[in-house]
DNA sequence: CAAACCATCCCATAACGTGGGAAGATCTAT
DNA sequence: ATAGATCTTCCCACGTTATGGGATGGTTTG
């Protein structure tokens, strides 16, 4: 089938628009159109208020309706769908399973995961929530919160899962000072005997922490010998394309 | 000029997912469009990212190229643009001046404002910024602030400006609980002699403050005698509608 | 003050979107 | 399991509808 003509010059307009707001012959330039059908497309959208200017003035912007339907998508079911190819390409090169999660409270939420094709696998917890101070994501969201609200978590009870678990304060504010510091936090066998994992933090378009990729393994393999690094470069990445399909910017200067 | 009748057609189908999303037969019968015409259309905006779906599925939903769209929209902007017919409605009615707010660390910041069309008129404040504790504005936004915050706030130090400036952190919280109970604020000359000013919050689609309406004139003549409760009704009635037009729905129940 | 630029409007032309309908896929009820 | 109901996808002849060249008038620039 083709694309509907009208349509994807709408588009094509509406975008160019979106990276900054402008006018008809600037439109016709840079999308190539000639200047009578710009000016009927732009005509249309703002009457349907998906555009709209000033109001002498003919510099043409976002309007209120695409704000509103922007507005109806769940972050969370955004998040996940953004995602998907990169945590696919994730489970592809790591050989584990990679998956989501947001904050909820004091708790680390997961929303999604894929599966490593080993045989030997760890059990999916979509759907589950975990204290933050047992899991990578949850020490990630904790280092990107403001300190008041993290000492605030640390007077709370902080309950031991494993012999490794880390429960003292003072532990958790060196290791959130590390998570901050590096992009990524490794936790071995804390939540449970016999599991490592890793997570890294995925940005909205703000810049904020909107969720946590993470991926975890049985600790007789993963990591790998000597592959700490590594993995954790290959994480950091996947969450950073992730960020950036969010549309976070690196390396923002904020006007 | 006529509005390009695709495009017109795109957008109702749009709209119609934003409400909820939907399959091909469901759009045609809420638009009542075809449904060929319809399967077309949702191709279309399919392959141009403006809207998604799950692999196999075919319920359709709004895509990433809204949200990105939606993400380079400067709120404050947005704020103004929404609120402009309101203000200026309300600055009819009351014939003294109306105007926008927003919260910046523990001051005001005036984003616009309608002036009087009365000879003798207030200065426009459009620009500057004031502490949160002399000015109506500032009272409703610390009352949406969480508690702990507001203690803080009382905890710096609280200059006075007039002989009537509040700055008893007793009296203040006072007023915080009166704010939040009525939704609104009067302040009588407590940042300048001789100004009187009401405010009340302007929500966005999330529930949240985003900022204020005020509207203030001189106190030989603003509020008119016994006209208190009328002026803040009308001011709260008009914070509502710019709410409205900026996707807050009221008695919004949480799913 | 002229030249360059821009938004807006008009209209003949045919390209493009349209929608009926068929075929295939999927779901539902018995 | 099976038939019917309901849905999505595909095709194609038709003519409605989008198109773009160009003219007009307004605005900015040098």
């Amino acid at each position: 089938m083709k694309v509907v003509q009208s349509i994807e010059r709408a588009f094509a307009i509406l975008n160019e628009i979106s990276k900054s707001p402008a006018g008809i012959s600037d439109l016709s330039r840079s999308t190539g159109l000639p200047t009578s059908t710009v000016a009927r497309l732009l005509y249309s959208l703002e009457k349907l208020d998906v555009i709209e200017r000033e109001d002498g003035k003919s510099i043409y912007r976002i309007g209120t309706s695409i704000v509103t339907m922007a507005s109806s998508v769940n972050p969370t079911q955004r998040l996940l769908t953004a995602a998907q190819p990169h945590l696919r390409g994730l489970v592809e090169t790591l050989g584990e399973a990679a998956g989501l999660a947001i904050p909820a409270g004091y708790d680390v939420h997961y929303i999604g995961e894929i599966d490593s094709p080993h045989p030997v696998q760890i059990r999916d917890w979509t759907g589950t929530s975990l204290p933050m101070h047992i899991v990578p994501s949850g020490i990630m969201f904790l280092a990107h919160w403001p300190d008041d609200a993290v000492e605030a978590f640390l007077k709370h009870p902080l309950d031991r899962f494993t012999a490794q678990t880390v429960i003292s304060p003072l532990a958790i504010r060196q290791r959130i000072l590390e998570a901050r510091e590096k992009g990524y936090v490794w936790l071995f066998e804390e939540f449970s005997e016999g599991i490592n994992s890793i997570a890294a933090p995925v940005f909205n378009h703000t810049g904020s922490v909107l969720g946590a990729l993470h991926s975890h393994g049985p600790s007789y393999r993963f990591p790998a010998e000597g592959m700490e690094d590594v993995i954790a470069q290959r994480v950091m990445q996947t969450a950073s394309s992730i960020s950036e399909a969010l549309g976070f910017v690196p390396n923002q200067i904020s006007k």
